[in-house]
RNA sequence: UGGCCCAUGGUGUAACUGGCAACACGUCUGGUUUUGGUCCAGAAGAGUCUAGGUUCGAGCCCUAGUGGGCCAACCA
């Protein structure tokens, strides 16, 4: 019977209703329609998502297509970027297409408008144009050439076509309504001339078609039955519709447009502009660098597909404006992780730990779980020795109750090795202390069923041996803005927020297994959080980059 | 000062054609734990922007107001 099904979303609820008045469930298909002039970024993910979760969840197919209308800003190699992003999203789209493609359609279909009076050529500049236009509260006026002899524009419209035309001297223009309400709907222009190399048909057109007389013409070429975009379309919406009234038949599938709210992350900027200004003024070191918000970055930065994935389908659509707050973003990325990376134990702040009656020269090699969440994750080996390294912060010489770690007197449990208990502290003539003697208990070994006579110690560290020690490049990320929404405030600029801290750099000790990983490998550093290999490293010197801190809840113990 | 869109706990979304406001994050508490993470159990937190109206009954419908967003690129 009816199974338990998770309430759907609104755009969700457009395709029902659709199904139930008569869609055909193969009729369905979804477009992600992205222009290669720049890299995808969060932003995108949640409109990928959307349409290839809906491919996913009615079985329809899903096609990518470059709106690639104007040279001027379009290149070869975001479009490969693009298709990348995407595959490692793990998104699979049916056919790969163009806008380019169209061209010569949406050219042949132009001339049938004008034929039909649907169109003319405008002599004006685009100043005049503008001008002309009105404002939401006065109507329009319309152009003087508005009315010339359709032979005139045919013949005009070819030689912009041909090359004949300087760019800015004429445009096609749509006739419809000089005094709508709707701007948009104020003859808006269908072609300029633009005499720039594309990067797919190169010098071939001359000619471009913007993007409302392009989009719902290629929804429609490609029977895509659902074009949703974000809601600072919804007034194109209208003409979105005139324009396939002019072409449509009625034996095809009529493709509809409807709008949801793009979703705004905190303490991030998006737009395209923005971002480059990060890169250009070096507060970022390029597209990829693991603070930025792009795909590429948050790959490097180390997030999982499945975690953008999760977050997207976990905030929903809406149509109402918003601010997800990152640790949203953050909760799906620790939730992912905490299943996937291996626990290994990394040392960033050291201090100096002498077992005093452990012997010299001796090692141990101790058996270590890699995810106690996950037995199939196995087990190795980490090294032990008289002299190793905790954490600074993890020793203090007295401490009140809530402190579980090491204090003077005081006992605690060192991860897979044994229970040591602090005897003295050294200090240096400043009275810092730059070494803890410590005694160990024989019977504690872990996992060796003589654990500490049922002894329970409160606080367990994490450790590296010193003479074992792998030395790591650590790079501790912050948010980059320090505001929740930087580009919102219309009296500051947001480069003002950026936040000085977003990025420190530090060198610290891990256990020699760390040696093999790999670029893009990720594990958790007990107790301090998730990082990943970066592709900075090289064989001698391993780069990790935090991905995200674990969800801490006694760092106010410490102050 | 025109038109259109929107308004539900701190955040993001639910509530099928009106029927005791739900889920996730976050916060707090307790338990387990070889890390205070994970896991488990539980709690607090909105009466749905305001004012009217329709109705036995309104977050859902109507009207007005308030607040926010979008719209005047030969960008997408």
């Amino acid at each position: 019977m009816a199974e338990e099904t998770a309430p759907l979303n609104f755009i969700e609820h457009i395709i029902e209703d659709d199904l139930k008045e008569g869609y055909a469930k193969s009729d369905l298909r979804f477009r992600f329609p992205p222009e290669p002039n720049g890299y995808l970024h969060i932003g995108h993910a949640s409109a990928i998502c959307l349409n290839f979760g809906l491919g996913l969840r009615y079985g329809a197919p899903v096609n990518l297509r470059f709106d690639d209308t104007n040279p001027a800003k379009e290149e070869q190699q975001f479009v490969d970027a693009i298709k990348r992003d995407i595959e490692w999203l793990g998104f699979t789209w049916d056919q790969e297409c163009f806008a380019s493609d169209y061209f010569q359609q949406l050219y042949d279909w132009a001339v049938e408008l004008i034929k039909n009076d649907k169109a003319y050529v405008d002599s004006q500049s685009s100043i005049a144009i503008a001008e002309q236009k009105g404002t939401p509260n006065e109507p329009g006026v319309e152009s003087p050439f508005r009315n010339r002899p359709i032979a005139e524009s045919l013949s005009l419209f070819e030689q912009m076509k041909n090359g004949a035309v300087g760019e800015g001297e004429h445009v096609l223009r749509a006739k419809i309504d000089m005094t709508s309400g709707n701007l948009l709907m104020r003859d808006p222009v269908m072609y300029r001339v633009l005499h720039k190399a594309h990067h797919r048909t190169g010098t071939d057109w001359k000619i471009f078609p913007m993007y409302d007389w392009t989009h719902g013409e290629s929804d429609y070429l490609e029977q895509v039955s659902h074009s949703f975009c974000t809601l600072e379309f919804l007034p194109h919406r209208e003409l979105y519709d005139w324009f396939l009234d002019q072409v449509y038949d009625p034996s095809k599938m009529r493709p509809k447009q409807r709008e949801f709210a793009r979703r705004n992350l905190s303490h991030t900027v998006v737009s395209k502009r923005k971002l480059a200004k990060l890169v250009e003024d070096g507060v970022v070191t390029g597209w990829d660098d693991p603070r930025m918000p792009t795909i590429s970055g948050l790959r490097r930065r180390g997030y999982t597909p499945d975690s953008i994935r999760n977050f997207a389908d976990s905030v929903g659509v809406g149509k109402r404006e918003n601010l997800i707050d990152v640790s949203h973003l953050e909760f799906n990325v620790r939730e992912d992780l905490n299943k996937k990376a291996d626990r290994v134990m990394a040392v960033l702040d050291p201090l100096k730990v002498v077992i005093t009656n452990y012997p010299e020269g001796k090692e141990e090699w101790l058996e270590a779980e890699n995810n106690p969440g996950d037995d199939s994750a196995g087990n190795r080996e980490v090294p032990f020795s008289k002299e190793i390294y905790i954490e600074k912060d993890d020793f203090k010489e007295e401490a009140n109750r809530k402190f579980f770690r090491l204090k003077l007197d005081g006992e605690v449990r060192l991860k897979n090795a044994y229970i040591i208990k602090a005897e003295k502290a050294i200090k240096d003539e400043n009275g810092e202390v730059v070494e803890v003697h410590c005694t160990y208990d024989t019977d504690s070994k872990s996992g060796s069923g003589t654990e500490a006579s049922l002894r329970k110690v409160k606080g367990t560290l994490h450790w590296v041996s010193v003479s074992h020690a792998l030395p790591i490049e650590v790079r501790l990320y912050d948010r980059l803005f320090t505001d929740p929404a930087p580009d919102a405030h219309k009296d500051k600029d947001f480069m003002e927020f950026v936040n000085p801290d977003s990025l420190q750099t530090i060198t610290g000790y891990a256990e020699p297994s760390l040696k093999s990983l790999k670029t893009e490998d990720t594990v958790q550093f007990q107790r301090l959080g998730y990082f990943t290999v970066d592709r900075d490293s090289t064989s001698s010197n391993k780069v990790f980059n935090r991905t995200v801190a674990l969800r801490d809840s006694w760092a106010k113990i410490d102050s």
